[in-house]
DNA sequence: CGCCGACTTGACACCAATCAAGATAAGTGG
DNA sequence: CCACTTATCTTGATTGGTGTCAAGTCGGCG
């Protein structure tokens, strides 16, 4: 659950990635902060001590081609993985063969943990990209003498709960126009995609992968995008870059009338 | 996510409650088990020492009527639960004033996770219920001594994680039938609940709390019920209890054609 | 230059939401 | 216990959003 987004209300209410302590909002859930002072740290909470024990165990791979399968669902799951740079999507085949991506993940979100020794989904890069891995069962035994290691992969796994009960929501009260706005308000706030001075965002997602992620066809999204162009609320320049032209418009689009009238029990 | 079941592909891939280590996929994910002899454990990972620290922080609290509050979204998070008896739902309200239903929490399910020191979703009671309370920065300091009981949460987490995740899933692939069938599945797999000998399920839930889980309306999942019953499938009698007539069928209805086509991409 | 994949647009069909009304069940007071 | 009220559930007719199928455009690359 990479995305992020800034809008304060109920129905947007996102989870803040320190979620477990009450500390400052700010920081980024991670194990693992390669440009920060402290790399295998959440919040500064780590121990020197802890912070080494991870970095022995680490190993960064390089995946330098888009699509690449980083592990499949029903797979041996001997590691779990970081991003470090670039952008990994997390994905459930239905036996349909309808595929779903759960999540894209960004530099810092942690990925892969096991369900029963196997992997519960599938992750692909999106772009090149590179991880850190860890062997999952050397993790655990480490974790087992550092609770405050333990309790940051738990922050961790609480804030990826929450941001799948917003998509919940988003998925089945939104329509496809607002569903489209709230994904791009969440990426333009990814550090690295959205250009200030310009208003440009960089999506280097393709649409398949978005119409998956949406709950939606390709065309659907490209629909979707045309009428945010008609309301001149984007201008697309490609298909992987798009200008915002009224940020504002975006998070009222979304505040708009839902899919569904509200319920109003009681 | 209280509600399981029992199919074994891959869209419906279940997580299991210990889904962090490799064990017995039996147990059901629980802090608090009355009914055995280690009522505090779950999968009797804990010591006598770790049992006694949770009972002595816990309370039992009762709810004697259905549609009681117990926390309400943006609230001080001063407590964790665990359902005793009974069936509580999580919701959360979006600006629209639509209602969504997160889960059905079940016996043995936890409940209430702070985020960021306040409450991130509402529960209210679906039924009478009984739930234990904990304090949750004595539950912080036990675990901080306790590496065994963090990783017995950091499980149940993981576990609503992937519940949440298979609803995504359902909600943005399945049509309201196949989502219906699905859920009537789940719960005939929650002890208590199916009658096996004369095969009728009791459901407690009134349509409004299934139609905002499920993401339709009340009307649309009147039709669904209607639509099972047409098609030979169950029997209703009474909107709360319901003969399943084949079971195979309803696992059948969730394999045929989704809601959209498969992707193919690559 | 021409092929090919990714993306877009159009026409149509269908599923599910809406609005409205009726039926059943559950309380409530006499 | 029965009439009355009210909530809950169901059914019908209509509309709109979104998936489907098909064609067309754009851009990259050999």
């Amino acid at each position: 659950m990479a995305v992020t987004c800034g809008v304060e209300n109920k129905m947007d209410f996102i989870p803040s990635p320190e979620s477990l302590s009450g500390s400052a909002p700010e920081i980024r859930a991670r194990l693992i902060d390669k440009t920060g002072e402290s790399p295998f740290d959440i919040g500064n909470l780590l121990s020197q001590k802890e912070q080494e024990e991870l970095r022995r165990i680490a190993k960064l791979v390089d995946y330098p081609r888009a699509g690449t399968t980083i592990f499949s669902a029903g797979g041996e799951a001997d590691f779990v993985y970081v991003v470090d740079t670039g952008i990994v999507r997390i994905s459930r085949l239905a036996e349909s063969g309808q595929r779903h991506v759960l999540a894209f993940m960004m530099p810092g979100d942690l990925f892969g943990i096991p369900d029963g020794g196997l992997y519960a989904n599938s992750s692909e890069t999106v772009c090149p990209a590179r991880v850190y891995r860890f062997y999952w069962q050397k993790l655990r035994r480490i974790m087992a003498k550092e609770p405050q290691l333990q309790l940051n992969l738990l922050t961790k796994v609480a804030y990826d709960f929450r941001r799948a009960q917003r998509q919940m929501v988003i998925l089945s009260q939104q329509t496809t126009y607002q569903r489209l706005a709230l994904f791009l308000l969440d990426f333009m706030r990814i550090p690295g995609f959205f250009d200030e001075r310009h208003s440009r965002l960089n999506l280097p997602v393709n649409r398949f992968d978005l119409a998956d992620y949406l709950g939606m066809t390709r065309e659907t999204a490209a629909r979707a995008f045309a009428r945010l162009e008609d309301e001149g609320l984007i201008r697309r320049d490609g298909s992987h870059t798009i200008e915002i032209l009224s940020m504002n418009g975006l998070k009222q689009l979304h505040r708009g009338r839902p899919r569904k009238r509200a319920t109003a029990q009681r």
